[in-house]
DNA sequence: AGCCTGACAGATA
DNA sequence: GTATCTGCCAGGC
């Protein structure tokens, strides 16, 4: 069975990209901790999450959130439009439901104005 | 040290 | 409302 082997090029993009997993970086363990203290029901940007941690920037969040994300309630990091990770939309708003966020008429994204998060 | 890649955000047209 | 551009910053080569 023939197997589709990527090109150097590709291959030397997925090594900075990196597969989930590996040794969370200090910075990763900042965001994380982060995103594990938001509330149920509330959500956070991954600006407002990059300024709490008082380091990096939404992009950095990003980054994180690509490699290890799956170890907190992900869900709760939004866009700075409200809409959900860009990963798994759908179930991020399932989720999102489940947690008691309140989202706009529509249904796709969240009404930051009564679910975004502070940091109390 | 330099270069590149991103689950971003704000400004502008 | 949409499309583009620019600034942002960590991580790995």
């Amino acid at each position: 069975m023939s197997r589709i082997q990527p090109p150097e090029s590709v291959s030397a993009g997925l090594a900075t990209h990196g597969l989930v997993g590996g040794e969370p970086t200090p910075y990763a363990v900042e965001v994380l901790d982060a995103v594990a203290r938001i509330p149920a029901g509330k959500v956070m940007t991954y600006g407002d999450v990059a300024e709490y941690v008082g380091r990096g920037s939404g992009r950095a969040v990003g980054a994180v959130m690509s490699r290890h994300g799956h170890e907190v309630s992900w869900q709760r990091v939004v866009l700075s439009t409200g809409h959900p990770s860009p990963a798994s939309p759908e179930e991020a708003l399932e989720r999102l439901r489940a947690d008691g966020a309140p989202l706009l008429p529509g249904g796709a994204r969240v009404d930051l104005g009564a679910a975004r998060w502070d940091g109390s």
